[in-house]
DNA sequence: GCTTCGATCTTCT
DNA sequence: GAAGATCGAAGCG
């Protein structure tokens, strides 16, 4: 299969711009991740923006720490984060060192190992949900903290661009899927899809779980 | 179908 | 001590 690749460093300056203009890179991009069970290989249909101090919603929005250090050094690395006590997402970061601007990858579609994502993911019902969703995605390519601050142009991850981004007729945006608050919702629609993809992930509104929490309080466990 | 809720633990306040 | 860039199962209509 012939294709145009660009080399790494050609690639990257690809992403060392802004987040949101860096998502028509992206969009339609495939990211292998390789390993010894099999490689796995996926086209990136979903994608959200977040731009850093400047942006609420975006972890760096309080600074830098000893988790998001990732996000604020050179463009083309993952980000990998650990949320909810058993989810991992990846970010690849954008724009100069600095800015802390990524890209969280949202969902996509498996073009290669199905198989062994099909296992990491104890193969769920259809084949669209081994990545549709952050959550998936990575477990679907085995993505864990291991990989945070790993370049996506070297091995054991290869990120190849498009030749081209994807056109703007092409792509859909919207709010942001989950980012609650002043940084969430249609403030910010940074959130970027290929029309008409089926790997994409539904959209849920961000919801507020206050509930029992905020008054029982210890409540939690009974 | 759609909505609600629990699981689980890191990170930050 | 509380919230969180989520997911999947259970409950309900």
């Amino acid at each position: 299969m012939e294709q145009i690749r660009l080399d790494p460093a050609e690639q990257r300056s690809r992403l060392t711009i802004p987040a949101t203009e860096a998502a028509p890179w992206l969009l339609g991009a495939v990211l292998r991740r390789e390993s010894e069970e099999g490689d796995v290989a996926v086209r990136i249909t979903e994608v959200e923006a977040y731009l850093g101090a400047a942006d609420p919603g975006s972890h760096a929005f309080r600074g830098k720490s000893a988790r998001n250090s990732t996000m604020f050094g050179p463009a083309g690395h993952l980000y990998v984060y650990f949320t909810y006590g058993m989810h991992y997402c990846a970010n690849v970061v954008c724009g100069e060192p600095g800015q802390a601007t990524g890209l969280l990858l949202r969902a996509g579609e498996i073009v290669e190992g199905h198989a062994v994502a099909g296992v990491r993911r104890k193969q769920p019902k259809s084949p669209l949900d081994l990545a549709r969703g952050p959550a998936r995605l990575t477990q679907a390519l085995g993505i864990d903290r291991s990989l945070d601050g790993a370049d996506v142009f070297t091995s054991p991850l290869r990120l190849e661009l498009p030749p081209e981004p994807a056109a703007a007729e092409a792509i859909s945006c919207g709010p942001r899927v989950g980012v609650s608050g002043e940084g969430g919702g249609e403030a910010y629609p940074w959130r970027f899809w290929l029309t008409g993809e089926p790997s994409v992930s539904k959209y849920r509104p961000a919801v507020q779980r206050a509930r029992v929490r905020a008054s029982g309080a210890t409540a939690k466990r009974a």
